[in-house]
DNA sequence: ATGGCTATTATGTCTATACATAATGGCCGA
DNA sequence: TCGGCCATTATGTATAGACATAATAGCCAT
């Protein structure tokens, strides 16, 4: 007689999706479905609180809790190290640093990482490979300022591994678009020029200093996925 | 001298941040970082609990509490419905029906679908406009067993409307890639055949059976965006 | 009418306590 | 030494009660 607030959350969805509670329609305050359950409000508190955050409710206080009309489906996604993608699938992770170099971006990184266009950045160029085949391209912007005196070996450790080891990371973006291969990541991923490439688009902030710009272009077959 | 959960969900960041409290290091148990704050445990609770959802601690019964070694980061996407994404631009939103049949899918998709090859769904194609201009090609394939008597007139609604209106969802998956234009979605979108086009692939399932599964190839420009 | 104040109400959060559950680590016996 | 049982411990969940806060709805005075 006093159900946990699991199933309290999955009778609350039942409710939803057939149409017992319509679309935008009000449901029950918490004490009401406290006493219908047979529970404390804290626990039906805990499940409307977490439908609400998945974009299934919307709760204003005093107003009460709604079924969202337009139900915005949320997808989390993971975005994983690259290692740790490619040993997941059981290869062989390598990488080679292309280039590097010290100097000013483009402006659109620039601005992306809210820096003056001409302050110099590091910039690093690495090919990423799971068995020994191209797997991604990766054209990274460093802000130098962030890297401890004796600047860490690249070419040993990729700059993303060690970027999240080391660096302390507040807030970023991230964007995922398609895109047609430019002749260096044709090169680079052996695909002719031209090929459609998924390329993952991030940036990120410490407090204070922007830390990183980097664009991935993933070879040909990669598909990000995830459940609803 | 009481901090609340989000306070404490901020200090505990700030811990992992700076190092404090380095990756894959144990932290304090609950009841003593209760003792800390001043708080009492259900309040830590919260906030641990949150943060572990967003995958920066890992937590275990008796083991206690860990920074994440790997900070597997989740981004959390909306997927809106096409007109509030396009009207939200401030653009004006149509659709066309292409063409709708009654046809055995592709094996690969009866097969993701779960259901045997050879069974008839409803084919729809979509053109999606945003200002007048081809924003995205929808193909779609719909269970016709979930439909009511009187078949909607999926000119005057779009399919993805109406199910988001009228069918009871329980679970799905989504998928991203970048994939070459066919000629039929050139045509379509009015690009040249082979431009790099950004693909949705979404794929439902109510509580028993199979709704749809449909692919969403994007206009070039398309940019999937969203914080970290 | 209309503008602003106020009482009401549902959600948001916190507390203290209790018991459940999972996983560890050590004890004990074969 | 090895295996299995059990105590310990940290998290997970639930409780009743309390106060905070936001937003509505109605009242009142202009």
């Amino acid at each position: 007689m006093a159900p946990g607030w699991e199933a309290i959350r999955a009778e609350v969805m039942n409710r939803i999706r057939s149409r017992v509670w319509p679309p935008g329609g009000l449901i029950p305050s918490e004490e009401t479905l406290a006493a219908e359950f047979g529970c404390a409000r804290a626990t039906v508190n805990r499940a409307l609180t977490e439908l609400a955050t998945a974009g299934l409710l919307e709760r204003k206080r005093k107003a009460g809790t709604r079924v969202a009309a337009l139900p915005v489906r949320k997808a989390t996604l993971d975005i994983p190290v690259i290692r740790a993608e490619v040993t997941a699938r059981g290869q062989a992770y390598s990488f080679v640093l292309m280039s590097r170099d010290l100097t000013a971006p483009p402006t659109g990184v620039a601005a992306r990482l809210g820096l003056a266009s001409g302050v110099p950045l590091i910039h690093l160029q690495t090919l990423h490979l799971a068995g020994g085949l191209p797997q991604i391209f990766e054209d990274r912007w460093l802000n130098p300022a962030i890297l401890p005196q004796h600047e860490p070996d690249f070419t040993a450790i990729s700059a993303n591994e060690w970027l999240v080891a080391n660096i302390a990371f507040s807030t970023g973006d991230i964007a995922f678009s398609a895109e047609a291969a430019s002749p260096a990541e044709a090169a680079a991923l052996s695909v002719s020029p031209g090929a459609a490439l998924f390329i993952t688009e991030r940036c990120t902030w410490s407090a204070h200093a922007p830390i990183t710009w980097v664009r991935l272009a993933h070879a040909p077959g990669y598909r990000l996925q995830t459940l609803l």
